[in-house]
DNA sequence: ACTCTACTATTCCTAACCGGAAGACCTTCG
DNA sequence: CGAAGGTCTTCCGGTTAGGAATAGTAGAGT
């Protein structure tokens, strides 16, 4: 009963998956977490996915059902109950979001600059660069999958949510770059087409 | 050896906090993670900043002196030892940062939106709106703290990158909030300037 | 047909992490 | 003096996360 109060957030947003969709086994369930969930959210790990699918079979929130996939093999696919459903209405209803929790590796070790020589620095905060241009992509993609579905207007604005967040992203580190000191490009190389340079 | 490869990054934050100002106990650390580090990284347990004293302390990453606070009341204050620094250094210029990690659970209840109302969502977003906003004013209060002193180049630069985020995350919510059905204010209310006007 | 590789599917072990409780002293202020 | 609130630290139990281990299945190449 108030048990199902106590189900952490993750729980909730594996559910959640669930309710766009099919049914899914907990692997399936993993791709998709890693496709989608993992942009704002984290994509819980294989085990995570298959404790907390377990966790909500018990409490009735999922329905479990048994399929072959093969002569000795069973694969157990997953879908949301009623109850489910309604658990997670009240959950999204009643429940204190709280504030987004941000790790933020690059930030932290920008944060100890100090202890490092500007050269180091600005690598740094161009790979990141280069991994937000990535991460857009992928977002991108998944923006683009989804699109004027009516069924994912929500996706898609979270989605769109995220995109402007790297957009965001990409200008603070551009900012932190033109504040650092000058890398001394002394050689004469000809740059501005080269590695660091500021593509897009 | 090798195994001062194996610490996690939150022992490198807590070793890093160190390395400005002085000598700090765990308890002033705990408040120092509280005020600042919570912003881009997690602001660690207290038990859990202990936890890693004590490891950091026993691979000489720390170093330990007990003060006295009183007849019978002894304080252990930590610094960071020459080693500790270089293995600091070593972790900054070699380990691999990865990716950010966002836990955002406004997000994750907005792309569930499908099992709400338009008038929830709303409210949440206004919420979050108004949580941003106190958020931002606490960041703002560090970096003015800090800004134009030159031991704190790089905090002050991680601060803005802050700023910059919640400034960004403002203008998502409100442009969610523009993109929803409208709220309906059938009271005679004049609308057009109202509700999901685009103000400030 | 045989092996290699990659994919599907799931479980197990261990480390990281959190939050709360508890115990202690110390200072301040009515 | 006594209560309240801040400093300081440890212990505990539970949850979460990550990585490796296991194992069957399907396709690709030789």
């Amino acid at each position: 009963m108030s048990q199902d109060r106590g189900l952490p957030a993750t729980s909730y947003a594996v559910l959640g998956l669930l309710t766009f969709g099919r049914e899914l086994s907990g692997y399936e369930l993993k791709q998709w977490a890693d496709s989608t969930l993992r942009f704002y959210w984290t994509a819980p790990a294989m085990s995570q996915i298959y404790t907390e699918l377990k966790r909500l079979a018990e409490r009735g929130l999922v329905l479990a059902r048994e399929v072959d996939g093969g002569p000795s093999r069973t694969t157990t696919r997953y879908r949301v109950s009623a109850k489910g459903t309604r658990a997670l209405r009240r959950w999204l209803a009643d429940s204190d979001p709280g504030f987004p929790l941000l790790k933020h590796p690059i930030a932290l070790r920008l944060l100890l600059g100090h202890l490092l020589d500007p050269a180091q620095v600005r690598e740094m905060l161009e790979a990141y660069d280069a991994a937000l241009a990535a991460q857009r992509r992928d977002l991108r993609a998944v923006l683009d999958g989804i699109d004027n579905e009516p069924a994912f207007e929500f996706p898609a604005h979270v989605a769109r949510w995220g995109l402007s967040y790297y957009d965001s992203e990409e200008d603070a580190v551009r900012r932190v770059l033109s504040a650092l000191p000058e890398p001394l490009p002394r050689r004469a190389q000809a740059d501005g087409a080269s590695g660091t340079g500021p593509a897009r």
